[in-house]
DNA sequence: AACCTTTTGCAACTATGTTGCAAAACAATT
DNA sequence: AATTGTTTTGCAACATAGTTGCAAAAGGTT
């Protein structure tokens, strides 16, 4: 069962805003990875970049998104499971990133392998991101 | 045995030019991964950053250095092995940021692992990086 | 409703990256 | 080493991305 915008909102003890509710219903509406930009065009009513810029770094202190790295060195941002919570993420899943429709997935079932780095290193997260052509692109 | 910044430059087709060479130098020196910002810093002669911008894209596109996608959105270059050529990127390796010192590293000899990724998906390439403390740090 | 707190929008700013074009540097040839 | 043609570089101007301070607006509480 999916978690409301407002729920989530209240579960992290954020105040209930109009523009954070509609920026939480874009992520659940689109189920993929979004900029900052995708969020700026996909708001038909004007947003302030600030203002987005400002959300979307509240969800991620908060534990509600989590950012993803993209080689084109634009941040994703995706919505993050129930076991994230404040300033503690775990999304230690696969993200994928299709070339044909550019959408970002996050690959919840495909676990991050063990890796043995040299001695010496200490790994505190691991971070897949892999590129190549989704199912709808096939 | 290390190639020459000369070599590396004609076995690449390219035309030997100072800010070429003096940029080489500098992925040999610090020996770690740069940010077109740490060159800009590096490099006390004034480089243009235009300059560096194409430098750079030029060395990607012909094999000589590979990008690495980071978590806060800033690409880093990296010098690359013989096994990379123009147009074809041979960087099957883990790439590590150290919390502490910020260095990024290529970890050449650990491989990245099989992922079995869902059905329909089709995979290019994989990219793994990983946080933590490195030796150094330790 | 009245109050206080948090969020938002605006303006201005910094940083990052791109493009066109003329001047300079490089490579090849004599 | 001078000439020529090609490539590279620097400059200017622009475009995009991200940040900060502050006043107005909206949210929360009584």
């Amino acid at each position: 069962m999916k978690t409301s915008s407002t729920e989530i909102l209240k579960n992290s003890g954020l105040s209930i805003t109009d523009k954070r509710l509609k920026i939480l219903e874009l992520f659940q509406k689109n189920s993929k990875a979004l900029s900052h930009a995708d969020i700026e065009s996909l708001s038909e009513k004007h947003f302030d970049r600030v203002t987005i810029y400002r959300t979307l770094q509240t969800f991620v202190d908060k534990g509600i998104v989590h950012t993803i790295p993209t080689a084109d060195n634009s941040i994703m941002y995706a919505l993050c499971k129930e076991a994230c919570s404040e300033g503690h993420h775990h999304d230690n899943h696969v993200h994928f990133l299709c070339e044909e429709c550019g959408t970002t997935y996050c690959l919840e079932n495909v676990n991050i392998p063990e890796l043995n780095i040299p001695k010496g290193f200490t790994l505190h997260q691991t971070n897949v991101l892999v590129n190549g052509v989704c199912k709808n692109c096939k």
